[in-house]
DNA sequence: GATTAGCACTCTTTTGTGCTGAGTGCTAAC
DNA sequence: GTTAGCACTCAGCACAAAAGAGTGCTAATC
C-alpha cells in the first residue's frame, strides 16, 4: 500500500475533514460524491474510503456511520490542504487604548475578545522575558515599621513591597541605602546578584544589614514573579458548547485543567512553532496536557520587544475551524506587533 | 392549620432534610420511619408529611416520588433546626506567610483551600474601603518621556502608572510637582479633589498643567481600581459533581456567571447578614443573582481593619451541607481576624 | 383520638423489542 | 478503473411492558 497520498485521495480527505468540521457528524461516502467536484461516485468513494481508512487517515466511530478525520488526518488537512482564511478581528487597538498600566487587564481583555470572536477558548500568556533585570529601586518611609521599597525592572515593570523594620530609620539612614544598593544593583538580575555583591553592599551599610537582606528578598521575589509564565484564560465555558467535549468526566476534568493554571503553562512556554508563521497547532495528545487530548489547541506568538515574547491561542474541540482559527491569530499577531512597534 | 410546627413535625423535617443533604435523592415515609427516634410507622409519618407539604415545607418532585424539602424547608433548617458543627480547616497562617505582599495571591489562595476543603466552589471579595484616601504620590522620572507615579492609599495599597511625557522634565520640576501635589491631596479621596482644587494646583505648577492632569487621572484610576470590588473563585468545576446542577444548561450558565464575576460583586456587597455571626445564608433565589437560583450561596465577613471588610463564601447546591460549610467559615473567620489583628 | 396495617393507585425508571435509516463491503457488470 | 446493486450491520428511536418506590385512603387497633 502506498503511504502517499494521490491527489484523488487529498481531496477526499479534504472534503471528508472539511465536512466533519461544519456538521460534526460522521461524513459518509454519499455526502462527498455530491460534495467534490470529482464526479465519482459513493462506490469509487467506499473504496478510496477504505484506503484512507487502512492508511489511518480516517476512522469510524462503528460499522454503520460514516468517516470522521483520525489524529493524522487532522494533522494533514493542516499541514497539507487547508489555506488560511485572513479572518479579520475586531481592532484590538481600541481596547488596548482604555488602560495600558495594568498588564494584567489587558491581556485578560485581549483573552476575552478571542474567546467572543472564535466560540472558543482562548488563552494568553504574559511576556517573558529570561531574566529580568532590575532598573532601578526606590525605598520611601511609610510610617515607623515600614518601608515602601518600588522596585523597576527592565520593561517598566513597577513592583511594590513593603518592608517590615525592626526600627524606625531615619531619612538620612533611607537616601545612603538607596544610593548602595541601586549603585551595586542596577542592571543586574538574580543570577548575578551573588554572595559577594550582597557582603560588600551589608558592609557598606553597617546598622542595617537585616534591612538590606530583606530588600533584597523582595527584588528576587519581584523578579521571580514577573518571570514565572502567567497565563490567562477566557471564554472557558465555550468548551460545553460542543457535544464530543461535553460529557461529566471530560468537561469536568477540562474545565478543571483551565482553572488550575499551572498546567497550561507549558503549552505557553516558547516551543517549536513554525519558524515562518509563528504558529502552533497541537492536535489531541500532540498538547504536552493529558486533559487536552480530546481538544486541539493553536497558539501564536507576540513579540513585544527583542527577545521578549508571549503566547496567545485558542482551545477548541479537535474539529475546530482551524482555517479561521488560524486566519484570527495571525491578524492578532499583526496587529499586537503593530501596536508595539508604535509604542516603542 | 397551625402555622407552628410542633416539635415532631421539626423533627420530621429535620430528617428529611438531613436525609436529602446527604442523598440528594428524595426521601420517603419509609426511610424516614427507620431514620428518627420517633418510632412512628411510615403511615403517621405520611400523614405528618402530608402537612408539611401543605405548609410549604416539603414538596414532592412527582407523585410517587419522596419528598423534598422547598425553599422554606431550607430557610427553617438553617434558621432553626441545625446545629453548626465546628470544622476544622488547615490554617491559613502557613498558607498566609508565603506572601504577603500581593493581595490578589493571597486571596487566591484563601479561596483555594476553602474550596478544596469543602467540594463547593468558593469565593472572595477583596476587602473593601468606602473610598480610598491619597496617603502619598511619589513621581520618579523613568527616562525622558516617562514618569512613574508611586501612589499609596490608605491601607497602604500601593500602585504604580506611567506618565507620558510630551517633553523631559528635570529633576527640579519634578521635585516641585512633588512637593506641590502632596501638599494639596494629601490624606483626600476622589470626591475631595474637586475642580477648585485642581485650579490651584495648577496655577502652582505652571508650564506642567499637563503633566498634572495626568497625574490626578492617574490617581483617580488607582483609587477606581482599588474601590472596585474584585471577586476572586475557586473550585468552579466541584459544582460538576453535584448531578442536579449538571445538565448542560445549568451548568453553562453557572460557570459563566462565576468566570464573568461582575455579577457576583452584588452578593459581595457588605449585606445584611446576621450581626451576631456574621454569615449570611442565601438560599435559591434568595442570591441576588438570577444563575444562581439552584444553588445556595454562604457567606461571611473578615474585617481587616476598622470599616474596611471583605467577604468570602460558599457556593453550592441547595443541599449543601449547611452545619459543615457554616462551621468552616466561622472558623475560617476567626482564623483571619486573629490574623489580621497580630498583623497591626 | 392517635396510630398503624393493608391495599389500590400513580408515576418514574428500567428493560425489552422491533423498526428504520444511514452507511458499509462485496460482487458482478460496464 | 468505475459503478450499480444488494445483503448486512448497527445506532437510534419509539413503544410497550414490567418493576419499583411511594403515596393516599380506609378500616382496624391501641
Amino acid at each position: 500500500m502506498d503511504t502517499v497520498l494521490d491527489e484523488r485521495k487529498q481531496k477526499i480527505l479534504y472534503a471528508v475533514v472539511k465536512n466533519y468540521l461544519e456538521t460534526g457528524e460522521p461524513v459518509g461516502s454519499r455526502t462527498i460524491s455530491k460534495f467534490t467536484d470529482l464526479n465519482l461516485s459513493s462506490a469509487t468513494i467506499r473504496n478510496e474510503m477504505a484506503d484512507l481508512e487502512e492508511m489511518g487517515y480516517i476512522l469510524s466511530p462503528h460499522t454503520s456511520a460514516g468517516r470522521i478525520p483520525s489524529d493524522k488526518g487532522y494533522r494533514f488537512y493542516v499541514d497539507s490542504l487547508m489555506r488560511d482564511k485572513v479572518k479579520e478581528v475586531d481592532s484590538v487597538k481600541d481596547v488596548l487604548i482604555e488602560k495600558t498600566d495594568r498588564v494584567e487587564t489587558l491581556l485578560q481583555q485581549v483573552a476575552k475578545m478571542l474567546a467572543v470572536n472564535t466560540n472558543y477558548t482562548s488563552i494568553i500568556s504574559a511576556p517573558q522575558y529570561r531574566s529580568r533585570k532590575l532598573k532601578f529601586l526606590q525605598l520611601t518611609p511609610v510610617d515607623d515599621e515600614k518601608l515602601l521599597a518600588v522596585i523597576l525592572l527592565e520593561g517598566n515593570i513597577a513592583k511594590n513591597k513593603f518592608i517590615s523594620l525592626a526600627q524606625p530609620l531615619d531619612s538620612e539612614a533611607i537616601l545612603k541605602l538607596n544610593l548602595v544598593l541601586n549603585t551595586f544593583l542596577n542592571g543586574l538580575n538574580t543570577d548575578e546578584i551573588n554572595l559577594g555583591l550582597i557582603q560588600k553592599m551589608k558592609s557598606q551599610s553597617e546598622g542595617y544589614t537585616e534591612v538590606v537582606s530583606d530588600i533584597l528578598d523582595a527584588i528576587a521575589d519581584a523578579i521571580a514573579e514577573e518571570d514565572s509564565v502567567r497565563v490567562y484564560t477566557s471564554g472557558t465555558t465555550n468548551i460545553l458548547k460542543y457535544p464530543e467535549l461535553n460529557d461529566t468526566r471530560t468537561a469536568g476534568e477540562l474545565l478543571g485543567a483551565l482553572e488550575e493554571k499551572d498546567s497550561l503553562t507549558e503549552l505557553m512556554k516558547k516551543g517549536t512553532e513554525d519558524e515562518e508563521t509563528g504558529i502552533q497547532v497541537y492536535i489531541g495528545e500532540e498538547a504536552p496536557v493529558e486533559a487536552l487530548k480530546d481538544c486541539s489547541v493553536v497558539t501564536a506568538t507576540y513579540k513585544l520587544d527583542e527577545g521578549v515574547y508571549g503566547k496567545f491561542g485558542i482551545i477548541g474541540p479537535k474539529r475546530m475551524d482551524y482555517e479561521r482559527v488560524v486566519g484570527t491569530l495571525k491578524n492578532l499577531m499583526g496587529q499586537l506587533d503593530d501596536i508595539f512597534k508604535e509604542k516603542k
